[in-house]
DNA sequence: ACTATATTTCTAGAATTATCGAATTGTAAA
DNA sequence: TTTACAATTCGATAATTCTAGAAATATAGT
């Protein structure tokens, strides 16, 4: 609801690289992918996925589960959904502006 | 479709500023709302502001209209639904991730 | 303890973005 | 044709973000 926490929620997804991460943590689906494999299929640079990782994290689109010294990240959709719903709701976006 | 242009889009909604701006718009309908009431009533500078609308239309979210000396911004609905689409299409917002 | 693997943090330079006053451009009215 | 108004562009500075190698941390196996 707090147009700030939407705005860090775009911005975050407002990364080419980003929205390829998180796009793909879609599509590992809930028992996420490991970091490693990211950067592998991604062929981005360890430090560099990690940055962008974490404003992901920040923003609350992604949860973190280590099984030994593998991390594995997973896709949060109720952020997803709370930034659609603030479309719906405060951008109308429904019959009349259509 | 392209990753690029749906990131750029969500940097472009990614601001604060630019956010409420475009919520702005979003209430104003149709027939616009002049980039001089927008300035009054999110007080902000002419010029800063005049930079996050360019922001707002070089993502295609904003069209404009010159009537006088007045410009007018108007919402382009069909920019916001090309995004929530890529959601919907390429990271399947739907019953099995609920 | 030592070694290897997975990932993050540190660091630093380059690039981009944000801010806003001043100057400029476009349009209209006097 | 001068003046006024609406908005943009210019210019300069501050702040943030991006990138990626090097160093550090965490965990596990030998």
């Amino acid at each position: 609801m707090d147009i700030d926490i939407i705005a860090k929620a775009l911005k975050e997804l407002g990364h080419p690289t980003r929205l390829a991460v998180f796009k793909r943590l879609v599509k590992a689906g809930e028992q996420g992918i490991s970091v490693g494999t990211v950067q592998e299929e991604l062929a981005i640079p360890g430090s560099t996925l990690s940055h962008h990782i974490s404003g992901l994290v920040s923003a609350g689109f992604i949860t973190q589960r280590r099984e030994g010294r593998t991390l594995f990240c997973v896709v949060e959709y109720k952020k997803l959904e709370s930034v659609l719903a603030f479309f719906q709701d405060e951008c109308c976006i429904d019959e009349q502006n259509l």
